[in-house]
DNA sequence: GTCTATAGCTTGATAGAC
DNA sequence: GTCTATCAAGCTATAGAC
């Protein structure tokens, strides 16, 4: 994909090291991992690395972005955003969610360590974090007021709770299944959504 | 308190260093915290500190340690054991708890990001934190099973289920709170507890 | 018990050659 | 684009005086 001459994805090196650096902050978290470290595995030297990404926040952004956008929802008809789907494929998605990330520890590592380290106003990440949870939230929101409306939630769930604990619970389960990997990440999510609704998910 | 004609307790300057540590850590996290800080604001050098705690690994386990020991319930009738409630108590205290914590936000960041970071296996706190989140499952689950045995658990609650959601939740809402200072961890947590009971709390 | 001094290492970032 | 060389700053930890 090129325009203007000019490949936007960057070239080789640069999704390399934005790959490697994704790897590398996932499994060791951000403030414990060089630059040193993420170019060896890279095949370059640190000041190689820093001729495409100016800084080690500028490094850690782009990751993150790059991240983003392969993260779509693939449905039969191609890829959808997340927040495009209605009120029932957003839960399900959520439980398989949690399913795929029971095989990518890192990722699961990424996350949990930059969520928690970016609570500090003054961290690189600190924006992106507040917006991420914010739409996640807003999104959540959003489908279980559809869910309330066509009957499909139980008696006396509120929306924007149910929407806070569903997030509170994804990261929760994290933690505890990075301590323990026979925690039933999936499973124990499905039961909570399943306690919110007067017609259980289908079985994955 | 003595044993042998040695305080157990450590004379002052290991106490001060001790709560100096615990705060620090909490505001900035372990690995971000150094000795010189630590020494610093408890008005030695941090050779002085080393004397007193051989490692940064030493210092933060005992801190920890502190951290525990100063952590009773307090009912009418003295100082009792978070693990010796009955049900109910149990419950309550957790939400009691969540409520507390919304005051002390260095404490519930110095948690948040231990009980991340910890997670790696070579963590020098990965075994407290281990054993920290089996004894609260246990717990939790022993307490849950009191109330079912009594009908007082809404017919599908799963003791070991919903402990596992409970421990969760308490750490990700401490996220979204950390994230955002309007977010409602008891209201929340108080939430989800009422959703297990056929008889809801008393309002605090 | 606490100090000064320092060893030995790692970090993020820069300068300048090629 | 990538390198070597280097900087200034930080870190944990140790040696040895007092």
């Amino acid at each position: 994909m090129t325009v203007d001459g000019r490949s936007i994805r960057g070239d080789a090196t640069r999704q390399q090291v934005l790959d490697t650096a994704l790897v590398m902050f996932a499994r060791q978290g951000y403030r414990a991992t060089s630059l040193r470290d993420i170019a060896a595995r890279s095949g370059i030297t640190h000041p190689g690395l820093l001729y495409h990404f100016p800084t080690k926040e500028a490094l850690l952004m782009a990751a993150l972005e790059r991240r983003d956008e392969v993260d779509g929802v693939e449905e039969d008809d191609g890829v959808v955003e997340f927040a495009d789907l209605d009120g029932r494929a957003l839960l399900e998605h959520l439980v398989a969610g949690a399913a795929k990330n029971a095989a990518k520890r890192g990722l699961v590592e990424l996350f949990a360590s930059l969520s928690v380290e970016a609570t500090a106003p003054d961290h690189p990440a600190h924006a992106y974090f507040v917006a991420r949870y914010s739409s996640l939230r807003a999104t959540l929101v959003r489908g279980l007021e559809e869910l309330a409306a066509a009957q499909e939630l139980r008696q006396g769930v509120v929306p924007t709770v149910a929407a806070a604990h569903l997030i509170a619970l994804m990261d929760g389960l994290q933690i505890q299944w990075l301590l323990d990997a026979d925690t039933d990440m999936a499973g124990a999510l499905a039961g909570y959504v399943n306690s919110l609704l007067t017609e259980p998910l289908k079985a994955p």
